[in-house]
DNA sequence: CGCAGATGAGACATGAATGTCTCATCCAAG
DNA sequence: CTTGGATGAGACATTCATGTCTCATCTGCG
């Protein structure tokens, strides 16, 4: 059956259309659909056969960006190991796709009464539930709220995609400067942060 | 003279508006002219009369909260004592107006080639050098530069004003969250952070 | 009282982005 | 070759916020 063929070419398409939109949004988070149209090098009919409309593009991206997610989440092996090593490895997994997220996290200020998609909830708990193992384990300190410690990460993700666009600190430390802001903190110690991988 | 009362009271009424505006922007990052004259309870005539559009209004609302953010600063005497406890008192100075830096810091994506008020890179600035004193002092630590703990600061700021104002922690804890994670960072430690003040 | 200045209400035009539509073209499968 | 499906180009209407304008009203002051 045509169709089938259609439908597979269709879904590689769309990915394709995704990907450069994300591409763009995470620069220009007020691009229109011409621009989003041009730069995935199609035309805004197409465009809008694909995505009914803005808010269907936002929602996509949302949804590969929660899909993404989930996989840096599993990619990370929360629950395996030291929850510091993890968390590292879940920074890691997710610095590919920190502009998009950077650009959803402040889009979703727009999304005033509208639903959230429930995606969020489950990757906000199980990150949670990453750092509550970290207490519960003696690794992290209890007196700061896991719900805090998940959105810290988030704002702290945010703002190091942000700089690292504006060219105010380098690609190569984004890891490293969240991961080490995170556990260490700014405080100078004669007992340093311990490194547990590399 | 009768417009001297007349620039009195202009003065009076645009920093309600103003204020008025702050407040609601930074729960409805979208909200148009006519919803904010209507918070300040004025017309949109009116609203039009003391701000040339919506650009004006926040670059008006830029310049509020630059002021606010140097007075805080001011009051935070930076140079003073431990750079710890400087930079607690800074967040505390801060905290009031977190919520109109989250709105204008995410606002400011919008700007995008568009020339950034040369407060904010003031500002940026003197903060940067309390963490550079920091270092100097041998309080912080320095295999984080200055820029991008600055840049953590606000996206701490950010995050915990949003998440205060979303419900998911605390107002009381915002100073102590903050300082706290930016400190200590979320490892546990036989030597606790030290804490200079109270 | 009479006036000047400020305001509120609302009409009106503008511009931008969006959503919808049609039509010509192209391409690959039959 | 022929045809169905996808595409690109572009016209078109719609919506929404904005910016501008006019006019009636109100208020304080001389």
């Amino acid at each position: 059956m045509s169709h089938l063929r259609y439908s597979r070419l269709m879904a590689v398409d769309r990915d394709q259309v995704l990907r450069s939109a994300a591409a763009l949004l995470t620069r220009r988070s007020t691009a229109t659909m011409d621009e989003v149209a041009k730069a995935a090098g199609i035309s805004r009919a197409t465009l809008h056969r694909q995505f009914a409309g803005r808010d269907a593009l936002v929602r996509a991206l949302e949804a590969l960006c929660i899909a993404e997610c989930e996989a840096a989440l599993a990619a990370a092996r929360p629950d395996e190991g030291p929850a510091v090593d993890a968390v590292r490895r879940l920074i890691a997994e997710i610095e590919p796709n920190a502009p998009l997220l950077a650009f959803l996290y402040s889009e979703n200020q727009l999304f005033e009464g509208e639903e959230q998609n429930e995606g969020w909830a489950r990757i906000d708990e199980r990150v949670a539930a990453l750092f509550t193992r970290g207490q519960a384990g003696g690794e992290f300190r209890i007196d700061l709220t896991p719900a805090w410690l998940t959105e810290a990460l988030y704002g702290l993700l945010a703002s190091a995609a942000w700089a690292v666009a504006e060219g105010r600190v380098a690609p190569k430390d984004f890891t490293h400067m969240i991961a080490e802001l995170l556990f260490g903190g700014v405080l100078r110690r004669d007992d340093p942060a311990p490194r547990k991988e590399s």
